[in-house]
RNA sequence: GUGAGAUUAGCUCAGCUGGUUAGAGCACUGGUUUGUGGUGCCGGGGGUCGCGGGUUCGAAUCCCGUAUCUCACCCCA
């Protein structure tokens, strides 16, 4: 037998209900708040992901399916979506056209990580990215947007907050924090020392107890904001509060990836395991210029659907539509040709063996449907059909050409 | 990439310290004497016990390797 490669999973029947539910549901909610669907290829160019996402991550540094192509070129498949699209956005020039361009998207990334649950080589991102807006009303209603989809998921999350600064109060706060963490570097764990030259914020969020013993003390970002920074911070938190969104400042939040700045959100939940973030996104002003493009502000998020599948509380499904079938095996050619009109607006299974009344009832029930119809030698005779009503169980009879 | 635990029928799992044709429930399928279901009754099919080696008279059971899954680290959605 041959089985899928690992970390690479089928999605079918119930889990692709849930699946599709999700996208629906998303789509709709992203919709209302003005984005539009944007496709992106699967496969680029490698040197899309080092500029954007950065080298220093884990990402590329080392989960990227990467290989060169037939025609010599350095591809890769995506592991993340915020780089394609950033980078359609400029390739159709729309950084030249000004004003603000919305998209949404949703398709499968890949990192080559070792899988366990919530955590795929191939996984699912339903992401949204907003172009050309600087006020911090876009990055609220991010916020206020994924909490949206959540709600209507019926999904329980905690909402994670902070301001990685910009430009002006970033790289001196860096500075600081460097500084900070080569005097207790004795203590500091292996990945620790690494990150100090690599990416020092990195090492707020490190999970290991002892580091953060010696962080306790360490610089902290929301203190060390510029004046604009400060402000907009303290407005998102107006923003949020006005609409009752509630949130924790996490100033050791840093998110994984090089290119936010400023704000930056994380979505978990308590209820998945230590793969507990369901979605995450923050601004970034900058990558634009990195890929570039004219300096455009930029805001996103991305949520992880395989995460937040067994979370969703599905509607109530309805019995819905009919089961067709035949009491002797001359009728079959009758139930084949009057399921093929009803299918024209209805779902309609049909049985291909002719069964009696009471097996025909019993396989309509297992289908999950709404009416059983059978057709046997009484109405073959009459040309009727028997039709049931599985839910209040009456029963009636009509001609063919009525059904 | 590191550590730990799993892997027996389509699914969920039994199978004691190695001993004759490997079991259950659910699911599937047929019948229940020929037109009334979801919840009756009786029957049936389906497993080289993840894969490959080894120890043994004998392995689902012990040992080694390998694959996959799960959990944690790491990373991140």
């Amino acid at each position: 037998m041959i089985a899928s490669l690992r970390g690479m999973n089928d999605i079918l029947s119930e889990d692709y209900e849930r699946f599709t539910y999700f996208i629906t549901t998303a789509t709709n909610i992203a919709q209302r708040y003005g984005f539009h669907f944007i496709e992106t290829p699967l496969l680029e160019e490698t040197t899309l992901f080092k500029r954007s996402v950065g080298e220093s991550s884990d990402i590329v540094g080392k989960e990227m399916y990467q290989f060169i192509d037939k025609g010599g070129n350095d591809v890769c498949l995506r592991p993340e979506g915020t780089a394609g699209v950033v980078r359609a956005f400029i390739q159709k020039k729309l950084d030249r056209a000004g004003g603000i361009h919305r998209f949404f998207y949703h398709g499968a990334m890949f990192r080559y990580e070792r899988p366990q649950k919530g955590r795929l080589r191939q996984f699912h991102q339903f992401g949204v990215e907003s172009f050309g807006e600087s006020s911090v009303y876009e990055d609220a209603s991010m916020i206020m947007m994924v909490s949206d989809i959540l709600k209507t998921l019926g999904i329980g999350y905690r909402l994670q907050l902070n301001s990685l600064g910009c430009n002006e109060c970033m790289p001196p706060y860096r500075t600081k924090l460097v500084k900070f963490v080569k005097e207790c570097q004795d203590g500091i764990c292996e990945d620790c020392i690494r990150r100090v030259d690599t990416n020092p914020i990195r090492v707020l969020d490190c999970k290991n107890g002892s580091c953060q013993e010696l962080y306790v003390g360490a610089p902290k970002l929301l203190n060390h904001l510029c004046l604009t920074c400060s402000d907009d911070f303290k407005l998102l938190k107006k923003i949020l509060d006005d609409n009752s969104i509630k949130y924790e400042i996490d100033t050791n939040l840093v998110r994984g990836l090089d290119y936010y700045s400023k704000t930056a959100f994380e979505f978990v939940s308590d209820e998945i395991g230590s793969q507990s973030a369901i979605a995450g996104g923050g601004r970034y002003d900058r990558l634009v210029e990195f890929l570039d493009g004219r300096p455009t502000p930029a805001v996103g998020f991305a949520m992880g659907i395989e995460r937040l599948m067994e979370l969703i509380k599905m509607p109530q499904t309805k019995k819905d539509g009919y089961y067709m079938g035949a009491m002797d095996e001359e009728a079959l050619d009758f139930v084949v040709q009057i399921a093929h009109k009803k299918r024209q607006t209805d779902k309609v299974i049909v049985e291909y063996k002719s069964k009696n009344l009471k097996n025909h009832l019993k396989a309509a029930d297992k289908a999950n449907v709404k009416y059983c119809a059978v057709i046997g030698s009484n109405e073959m005779r009459d040309k009727n059909i028997w039709i049931k009503n599985l839910e209040d169980k009456s029963e009636y009879t009509i001609p063919m050409s009525e059904f």
